[in-house]
RNA sequence: GUGGCUAUGGUGUAGUGGUAGCACAAGAGUUUGUGGAACUCUUAGCACGGGUUCAAAUCCCGUUAGUCACC
């Protein structure tokens, strides 16, 4: 088993752990940014060393369109060809099934995209995504799975769950890389039966790790819990959990008390890029002009290179004057914020104490007020 | 000093006698397996004083301010 389990909370399901990939360790819970044409939007593979990344996510549908599947052959992998030495997830191109820009058609077979750069047709199969992640080298590849999108019709969550199911079986028969771990996706929209069943089947098949998909799409905060747990329940306690695309601090928290151990999200720099920038006492918006005169910087306990050197007022002032520079010092500071809040969590839980840490996070994350 | 021109939200502007619009700015909100933004909502104006008219941002007179030209 790649996925040790080294303390359990008494009072909640949180856990710590370790997973073990061909790039080293993870200590679970953790976050992942997000990776996606080699580069983090802003950030540099340097400053996710500087603000202690454990590992990031990537997309193994946009790598294959570019830089493309002959120059990650030539340069032996990915890994080689940014120069990352830690782990890596890359996700399948499932979650670009529900974009317009991208989808084409979905047979038994896969799924037809058309690629964004020159609208030429590219055929995605179980299959085929994972020949792909084995040749970009991923540690840990996602099943392709069929993602729709909130608040559809049942029948299109029972085709998604069906095709995911088969897509998942599919997946498992052709990886052979012992190097990578292999992640399942359970679907299912917010009904409990078909979270139920698809969790169900997808907990019976040998993966590595399993996620949660299709979740945070616009559903109600209230249905994306319940619907997280739903799946949970129906998965052994002993593998880890991966809840896709889920990145706010107060959803992590319950998350992780939920037993989930890993997370990616867009959300921590899209909020920093829009000026949306996190704190414990909650988010806060710096466009706002009552930031204009505060020479503080965001947060005293904040370890990240922004927080050691600007101030609010010097982050305000960039912000208003639309100075691209400030979508990297806001993005350091969320992304930091997330690492820092699951260190936080991990110690917690190791202490036995991690009910009454996010008690009290939730009770300070508040949303801002006048 | 004389003459011309101009004056509409915070800023820039539209409006030839009939419900003052637009953009940006400002304020509130949304954003979760990345297209680097978008969207929703709110606030806010006819320089001042008089006149003509059923009705004036609009026409007339004066004041003030700005601006240009001339002396």
């Amino acid at each position: 088993m790649s996925y040790k389990i080294i303390k359990k909370d008494l009072k909640t399901k949180a856990r710590i752990g370790i997973l073990e990939t061909a790039h080293g360790t993870v200590k679970t819970p953790f976050f992942m940014p997000v990776v996606t044409k080699g580069i983090a939007k802003f950030i540099t593979l340097n400053h996710l060393d500087e603000i202690k990344t454990q590992c990031f996510i990537s997309n193994a549908y946009l790598l294959y369109l570019k830089p493309g599947e002959g120059l990650l052959k030539k340069t032996k992998g990915y890994h080689n060809f940014i120069n990352w030495k830690k782990p890596i997830f890359t996700d399948s191109g499932g979650f670009q099934l529900k974009n317009k820009e991208f989808f084409i058609s979905m047979t038994e077979k896969g799924v037809w995209f058309r690629s964004p750069y020159d609208g030429s047709k590219h055929f995605m199969s179980p299959e085929r995504v994972m020949e792909l992640q084995n040749i970009i080298g991923s540690d840990v590849g996602m099943v392709l799975d069929d993602m729709q999108d909130a608040n559809l019709n049942r029948k299109d969550y029972e085709k998604a769950v069906e095709n995911t199911i088969s897509w998942a079986k599919r997946a498992i028969a052709v990886h052979k890389n012992k190097n990578q771990l292999i992640f399942g996706i359970v679907q299912g929209g917010t009904d409990r039966d078909l979270r139920e069943k698809c969790a169900k089947e997808i907990n019976k098949l040998p993966f590595d790790g399993i996620a949660i998909g299709g979740l945070a799409l616009g559903e109600s905060k209230e249905n994306m819990h319940k619907a997280i747990d739903y799946s949970l329940e129906n998965l052994d306690e002993s593998k880890i959990k991966y809840l896709m695309g889920v990145g706010s601090p107060e959803d992590i928290i319950l998350s992780i008390s939920k037993g989930v151990d890993c997370f990616d999200s867009i959300y921590p720099t899209k909020m920093a890029r829009h000026g949306h920038i996190f704190t414990r006492k909650g988010p806060i918006n710096l466009k706002k002009a009552k930031y204009k005169v505060v020479f503080e910087p965001i947060e005293r306990c904040c370890d990240c290179p922004t927080c050691k050197r600007h101030t609010l007022a010097y982050l305000h002032h960039l912000l208003r004057q639309d100075e691209p520079g400030v979508k990297i010092l806001l993005s350091l500071h969320n992304i930091r914020f997330i690492h820092k809040l699951l260190e936080e969590a991990r110690e917690e839980i190791e202490k036995g104490n991690f009910e009454e840490f996010s008690k009290n996070f939730l009770k300070e994350y508040k949303r801002e007020k006048l």
